[in-house]
DNA sequence: TTGTACGCGTTATCAT
DNA sequence: ATGATAACGCGTACAA
């Protein structure tokens, strides 16, 4: 009663081996009833390709290797799942990789053990410019940075710059006084995301364009405390009536929190718009700017699994647009 | 110019594949003048065994599959290098998997993904109780939990109720006021951490034993930002001479920040203890209770190990013991 | 102690 | 379109 395995499947469906393993990886045309035969021989005997047998026969390691920083955020987790689709649809199987910390990194590109167990590369988040420069990593290896912009590599991004910059224009067209809630980024040359950097100057472009000017800015570090903690600064410091943008939703949620003690209502005299998008926003009626980070991930992915199927041509960037949801929290609908 | 096989060491040694693949994996007796020559012969070629062909050939993965939160620490990194050093000498991988978030950790467990590619399973910080008596995960799969502990599992912890209760007696020899600073937790039945929790009831008990009392207890969540905030309401709230315990060494570390900002001696009229001993509270003359994070994690992935060479006794538990380490900020040394 | 040969579960290359 | 069969690189009985 061990493993069925690909013979299993080819007797039971009266087939060759051969025939199966075409099935299995769409190859080739396969008469539509026989493909139907081992298709339902395969569902009958709950066979699952053992992938070391694959990766041995194929001379690949059909595995992605996926770098990212450590942050709990829906942010990661969707882009996780959008990530994880599109190559479990190309049979690929994923190693993540945390990076806790710089060295971390080193050892992983350096090492030999990503050599065997990845074909390509995915990076979130990190502005690799410097490490490229440098050529720290060995480009011979197929990769693509998702959530990240560099030179001489394919990207899948998202356009944060724009995302300011509708949030800006939105406020600008907001009577009363505006605010800005910025999340403090850690500075390091060669792991520095640039996300909020570009959101902030989108905004200022925005407002200065419309001849607005910004009232007050906060800063914030990304954790639910300090949230709080500031969002209770700004309302402390804010004339109204006042529309805040909160540049991550976690941020926008604290000052709905701290408005809602403070019995000041939301919609109108306080309206707070948020950046992201997370899953309780709509229920909260936050104002928001919506990301599609499946679409992004997904994208990065295709990029990749072009270039693993011997696409050569140059460096192609896929930049992804957010789009403002407009809910209760600005007074809309 | 391909990647050199066993053969090929074979080849360049004069010896049979046998042989090679014995010196590999330090079986039965082999001649040791044999051995050298297969050696030197592996260090010219520059061989590296493919991992995928022993997986198919031995049937095993020789993975291990390390489940941990998302958080980054010290502690985290430290606990991945005692893992990822132990395993390695077992010649076994190691595919870490974050835990985002709930629903991830379902997929993992339940999913064939891992099936195929793991051996065994190391679970770091959480404790799984509920899990294991609601029968969710598959037994059958070897495991190991490590910074945590359940019943009928092999568990390699750290007795943070010890750490506590050792911090308690010492600050219970301090002349003036004692004070704590908590990390917040999140709660959540099944993911809980009872790491603080542990620390707390150590501690509260130590000093109620020797007869004093805490004169003030803060709660911080776990960043930089908010240590700050709260250490300025301690610093605030505290009467002098103080004794700070602060459960993390991220949280000491911001008191003694902002008591320099304030003027405050740090050793005579405030002293404080922290927990972790992070790379920098030597430099920072903090006192601290030092873990042995590495022997932990060497220790589960030992236990691990012995469960995949067939130990089938009953669950063995292992616990480690912080170390009072006593720095200027306490007054010493 | 050591070499040979077979098997692991796939994919890829041939014929057919 | 499909079936046989040779790789793929290694572990391991078995024979020597």
């Amino acid at each position: 009663m061990h493993k069925p395995t690909i013979q299993d499947v080819a007797r039971l469906a009266g087939v060759g081996v051969g025939t199966v393993s075409r099935v299995l990886n769409n190859h080739a045309a396969v008469r539509d009833s026989t493909r139907q035969t081992v298709l339902s021989a395969i569902r009958d005997l709950e066979y699952v390709p053992n992938p070391h047998a694959r990766r041995i026969a194929g001379g690949k390691s059909y595995t992605i290797s996926i770098l990212l920083p450590v942050i709990t955020t829906e942010f990661y987790v969707r882009l996780l799942d959008g990530l994880e689709s599109a190559f479990q649809e190309a049979r690929y199987d994923v190693a993540i990789f945390p990076l806790l910390d710089r060295s971390r990194l080193e050892r992983y590109l350096g090492s030999h053990t990503l050599a065997y167990q990845a074909d390509g590369l995915v990076m979130a988040t990190y502005n690799l410019t410097q490490m490229l420069s440098e050529n720290r990593l060995r480009d011979q290896q197929p990769m693509v940075l998702v959530d990240a912009y560099a030179d001489g590599v394919d990207c899948a991004r998202m356009d944060n710059h724009l995302g300011g910059r509708m949030a800006g224009q939105f406020l600008a067209q907001q009577p009363g006084y505006s605010y800005a809630v910025w999340v403090e980024t850690e500075l390091d040359q060669i792991f520095t995301s640039r996300v909020f950097e570009e959101r902030s100057a989108g905004f200022h472009a925005a407002m200065a364009e419309a001849g607005r000017t910004v009232s007050g800015e906060f800063i914030s570090s990304f954790d639910a405390h300090a949230a709080r903690t500031v969002a209770g600064q700004v309302l402390d410091a804010a004339q109204f009536p006042a529309t805040i943008f909160a540049s991550a939703d976690l941020l926008a949620g604290a000052l709905l929190d701290e408005a809602q003690v403070r019995g000041i209502a939301v919609g109108s005299d306080l309206k707070v718009l948020g950046f992201d998008d997370q899953p309780w926003a709509a229920a909260r009626g936050l104002s928001t700017l919506h990301q599609p980070v499946e679409a992004m991930a997904y994208e990065a992915a295709t990029l990749l699994l072009a270039r693993l199927s011997g696409y050569r041509g140059p460096p192609r960037v896929r930049t992804f647009e957010p789009r403002l949801v407009l809910r209760s929290s600005t007074g809309d609908s």
